[in-house]
DNA sequence: TAACAAGGAATGAACATTCATTCATAAACA
DNA sequence: TGTTTATGAATGAATGTTCATTCCTTGTTA
């Protein structure tokens, strides 16, 4: 195995064991058994838990960004924008479960809540095109006038919401149904 | 300190620093100090951390259930049950932040998912008032007709990621934001 | 004084992290 | 080219810490 091949497998193993199991279910032997490398090893990547943690949250960020820009046009209207941009998180969801356990696990840890926090103070770069969307979304008037943090639970909440659902098994969306979702979303902003 | 004063003293303690600091910050002996009682005395009211826990949990539910539904009218039109509940919820979650908390982190932990699923299988009773209210909502055609879980997932969704922002001062909900915010819910599953 | 409640030190399991050692590969040399 | 030496990545047993739980001692009550 060539040595970005370990540094991979240990944050592949990692997503897996904290995606299914927790954090706390992830204990630091267990990930090196899984990735096939020696307990020590991970600490050659990376200096500790917390760092490995956080830096595959990092690694997930640059995965979704693209995934949820592909074809997207932002000078097409706001709402077939939102409309693209949700479907597309959604998808991206439930096509990565993996991804989307873990990060909720993150963001409801210590971790996600000073992440959150260093984000809202713009002391840190995060996905811009839900924020241009939602101010451009105000200023035509296309959205109600909310504060953004508010603009995003009514969007972001009930798209995690059911992500969750379908992921534990509680139900099933197709196509359709992830359109129709969106749809209420879209309803729920809208001014 | 009576018998069921100490009782009391450990899931109050319990409950502060679970919700402050989440699972792992809350070991038995720091829950013993605060609580004012020795590490073994717990176990004689809880048979270990699990059912503490859980127990936590369920006498949570049982102060929240009867606090939105004070005031409710299951006679009024359906926008007007829907505002109320869920802006009651919202309040009380404001009003209570630790039980908010302590709740979010249930919920996100295997714990809160075994809990969820015993209740959409029926095994376990919950509140009905807003299953009643949905179901209602779409026989009298006020609401779309999707299936419940998203009709739960557009309504509480937002509600707990405003409830979340709010009390780690993210945002600030005054009565008239939270009355809007729940305004848009409403648009959201509206019909 | 008998029976029960409370306390908290002791226990052992689980865990993150360290570090002395191994081993494959690459550089140096003849 | 064949042999020796150096390098540092990889390992996993050992360490020290944290924690839930137990259990013996002490206090309280009836």
């Amino acid at each position: 195995m060539s040595k970005p091949d370990k540094r991979e497998e240990i944050v592949r193993a990692s997503l897996e064991l904290i995606a299914e199991q927790g954090f706390h279910g992830a204990p630091m032997a267990m990930i090196a058994d899984r990735a096939g490398v020696g307990a020590g090893t991970i600490y050659r990547y990376f200096e500790n838990k917390d760092v490995l943690i956080t830096e595959l949250y990092r690694e997930l960020e640059e995965r979704i960004y693209p995934a949820i820009q592909e074809r997207y046009a932002a000078e097409k209207p706001i709402r077939e924008r939102f409309l693209h941009l949700s479907a597309a998180l959604l998808q991206y969801f439930i096509g990565n479960p993996l991804d989307f356990r873990f990060i909720e696990q993150f963001h409801n840890s210590p971790y996600g809540v000073a992440c959150r926090r260093e984000k809202l103070l713009g002391e840190k770069e995060g996905c811009d095109t839900f924020r241009e969307l939602f101010e451009d979304g105000i200023t035509q008037q296309a959205m109600k006038d909310l504060p953004l943090a508010i603009l995003f639970a009514l969007a972001f909440g009930p798209i995690l919401a059911v992500a969750r659902d379908h992921i534990l098994g509680f139900i099933v969306l197709d196509e359709a149904m992830i359109s129709r979702t969106m749809e209420a979303c879209w309803d729920g902003v809208r001014r």
